[in-house]
DNA sequence: TTGAAAGCGCTAACAA
DNA sequence: TTGTTAGCGCTTTCAA
């Protein structure tokens, strides 16, 4: 068996180099503080033996690990139904390449991979965790927190304060030092529904996502903010609760229809009920937009151009979303002056303790309202 | 500004159990040869003190990393219009979490990036790689086999011998040690014709995928077989050349109504493909199957049963492609005597030097065909 | 500006 | 069975 081939160390680069280590591991970084023809002959001498740092090495002194973990909890498959977290994992895996950071995928299954999760974070792998916190009652995030990672989470996590206008939710010690990134949900919500009410429809039903995650009840209190303005109080049996999926959304479309055969427009929660809806529209011989209009939500360009009609819909710069989430936590490593373990309730960074920042939301008009 | 609390190190376990560094390294890793009582005292030390080793540390001795690369390269974003790759990756997510792996995920946006993601493999970061080689003339897979990386390839990668029967191929030093895991597209798309020729279809038309991509071309390959065999000489006009996407499938159906208008059935590269077919002949007022048959390829159950009327296609196992790349990959980990740099031309794992696995396909009957 | 030397926390010979 | 010891490859004072 031939030998294994070790790869060249920095000792290496030195005694070529004929210098010492210290002024290799100088160049190597930066090369501040060292002269320029030295310099120079350290940088041949990497290039010659093809030298690359040893990162556990460097780690076990700096303690940075120039990695974050990317948490994802999928306790269903409808997270890979659609493209989403491709878009978001496509935005942070941009921002973390540009600052030479290594993206770590922790997928989770259920319960079971939590602790294995914590573990790892814990376990100081990482200099940080971008974390999407999906379900209102998930302990994820609870336990994430209690790892000391610093940690930016994708989507407003449930103990994060109230959406919008009312500031009652129970926000409280929990929420300090919270750092979220998310989109206008509401807003985005309430331009939609403004734009079915502008088009003359007054029966707008509302079909919600799963109303376990902050994004369908933010969008469902959008809904309700218009429908209370402008008609005074909703009709209750106009709101039909569903879980994000075509199926779910030909589902209530039915019970919809069969509640309030009168019903003129729709806001579905996302895209995909939108599919599911027109579909059960189509069946059911209502005509889309003239008998009932309907937006979506998210601008999944694949499904939304697709349709039939193509629909109108309120579009989320998702791939910007991941990008600023990453941004965030880049900048939070390196302003923080304590890097592991930060001091229960120490800001994230100054201006910005405890924030969440909400990127807009626009209306993409199509055919279907 | 509070002191950083540090993490624990065997050295504090080991004072606070009262035994030596190496009897805890001993427990911590399996405790084979410690006295129970022993153990059992330093269990307890670990647990008090909240202990978790650190792996930059244990890495720097053990070379080992207990992570796993994979590398998706993303020229175009098709990658993430359909949720391939996100299935993909949460079988090797499972699998790599079963064997306590991580997963280091590498996007790479074109040529700039091959540079980094060669030099990450090279530096050694980590035990292995799984790759996603989508081009033909990609050179990732070519860097990434020089950086000694053991490392497993998702599809069959275009130097790989050649696809089914013909071993014409120009292989030769090059494939050597080559794994990959594939479906059986050749097998796969021969099923599909096959059951259309078996509904009496006789001008059967392909919509092939990009052909820069071994699995377009062996599902081409799949689609003249059946020809060649059934008809003797197939027409090459019923063949179109798309790209796998929806509005590629549209415009290869415009094109190939253009050209034979007798085309009674239609073998579309993917479901997205035939997505856009089936868009274009309702228009066109042919109705599916009666008029033409309709099969696709992937079985992505989202948009196959969503279709009108649903789509019968070829399925695939995504998942277990991923696990099974996943798997193989760590056993060939724990195979291989020489963990890094292995000998050029060392076989892959006994039995198994340079070669594919095909996972076999099944045809899904729905209502297009 | 450069070099010498002391570890970072861990594993793995080797001794006891 | 347990402990002692020598590094793994790197960064970082501290002296020169």
């Amino acid at each position: 068996m031939t030998e294994a081939v070790s790869r060249p160390t920095l000792e290496a680069v030195a005694a070529r180099a004929g210098v010492s280590r210290a002024t290799v591991s100088r160049v190597v970084n930066g090369g501040d503080g060292v002269r320029e023809p030295l310099a120079e002959r350290v940088r041949r001498a990497v290039e010659e033996l093809g030298y690359v740092p040893n990162q556990a090495a460097r780690s076990l002194v700096t303690r940075r690990h120039d990695a974050v973990a990317v948490v994802i909890a999928e306790p269903e498959s409808r997270v890979f139904a659609d493209p989403f977290f491709a878009l978001q994992l496509r935005g942070i895996s941009k921002e973390l390449t540009a600052h030479d950071n290594q993206l770590v995928l922790l997928l989770t299954e259920g319960r079971a991979d939590h602790a294995r999760v914590a573990r790892y974070l814990a376990g100081g792998h990482v200099d940080g965790a971008l974390v999407f916190s999906l379900h209102l009652d998930d302990p994820l995030p609870g336990l994430i927190r209690d790892a000391g990672v610093r940690t930016v989470f994708g989507g407003r996590p449930d103990w994060g304060e109230a959406s919008g206008t009312d500031g009652s939710g129970r926000a409280g010690a929990q929420d300090r030092g919270v750092v979220y990134v998310d989109c206008d949900n509401r807003g985005g919500a309430h331009t939609a529904v403004r734009h079915l009410v502008d088009l003359g429809r007054r029966r707008v039903a509302h079909i919600t996502g799963a109303l376990d995650q902050t994004s369908a009840v933010d969008r469902l209190d959008g809904y309700r903010d218009v429908m209370a303005d402008v008609l005074g109080e909703s009709d209750p049996r106009l709101v039909v609760e569903s879980d994000f999926t075509p199926a779910g959304g030909e589902r209530a479309m039915r019970e919809l229809l069969g509640r309030c055969p009168d019903v003129d427009a729709v806001f579905a929660a996302n895209d995909l009920t939108a599919l599911g809806a027109l579909r059960v529209l189509r069946e059911n011989g209502r005509r889309v937009p003239e008998d009932v209009a309907v937006v979506g939500f998210d601008d999944m360009v694949p499904v939304a151009e697709q349709t039939d009609p193509p629909l109108t819909t309120v579009r989320q710069d998702i791939e910007e979303m991941g990008r600023l989430m990453a941004r965030l936590l880049l900048r939070g490593l390196t302003d923080g002056r304590v890097r592991e373990h930060p001091p229960a309730g120490a800001g994230y960074a100054e201006g910005a303790p405890g924030s969440g920042v909400i990127l807009p939301t626009t209306l993409i008009r199509r055919a279907s309202a």
